[in-house]
DNA sequence: ACAAGGATCCTCT
DNA sequence: GAGGATCCTTGTT
């Protein structure tokens, strides 16, 4: 089912137009699939941003054509999926932070310490878990088939909007920037009570 | 070689 | 809400 899957152009597009874009989305990979509940975009110019000291072998990909994965490795053990977005050479991604289980439950448990409810994908380090992401996939295509792939499916009615999680040596603007993004009606979301507003 | 710093998670109050 | 765990990447001797 090639139209399930978004294509090409759906990454064309600015880190702040593709993240919101992405609630309700579907990951497929390792043999589960997640609902996207909550993301973040990383975008130039950005404080923030891990090409701000600019391009290093770890962040690579993120440098690269949009449509391909960001995999980064944060305190040595939590795998991060990003989407990189825009355009190649300019560093733009959106971080995926949490999601719903679609299907793979039991799947996702296993790896998530046997555990139950939302705290078992409200964080990034966590859907990278439950997707048994690592370093192999950075840079992954993900509009082929085959690999990790992204399906199509209905956005979230409404939306949380507020600033981004756990950037605290970044410049005063960019920490305060809305720039992340949540499901309004999901509970599987990190992190709730910071969010400042909700649309529409 | 070595030291330092994380886009976090978990286990407590 | 606070603090420790934990280890890979990077930049510097």
């Amino acid at each position: 089912m090639t139209h399930r899957r978004l294509p090409p152009s759906f990454y064309k597009r600015d880190a702040l137009v593709v993240a919101p874009a992405l609630l309700g989305q579907h990951i497929v990979h390792g043999g589960v699939t997640l609902r996207i509940t909550e993301v973040e975009a990383y975008r130039w110019p950005d404080s923030a941003c891990h090409g701000r000291h600019g391009r290093t072998p770890r962040n690579e990909s993120l440098w690269g054509e949009p449509g391909y994965a960001y995999v980064y490795v944060c305190y040595g053990m939590h795998q991060m999926l990003n989407v990189v977005t825009w355009r190649a050479g300019v560093p733009n991604a959106v971080l995926v932070r949490a999601c719903e289980p679609v299907t793979g439950l039991a799947t996702i448990r296993r790896r998530r310490g046997g555990r139950s409810g939302p705290v078992l994908l409200n964080g990034p380090g966590k859907v990278g878990a439950a997707l048994k992401i690592d370093k192999t996939i950075d840079g992954a295509c993900l509009f082929d088939a085959g690999g990790i792939e992204m399906h199509r499916a209905p956005r979230p009615d409404a939306m949380l909007v507020g600033a981004r999680v756990g950037i605290d040596f970044a410049a005063a603007g960019d920490v305060a920037a809305p720039w992340r993004f949540a499901d309004a009606d999901s509970d599987w979301v990190s992190h709730r009570r910071s969010f400042k507003r909700r649309l529409p």
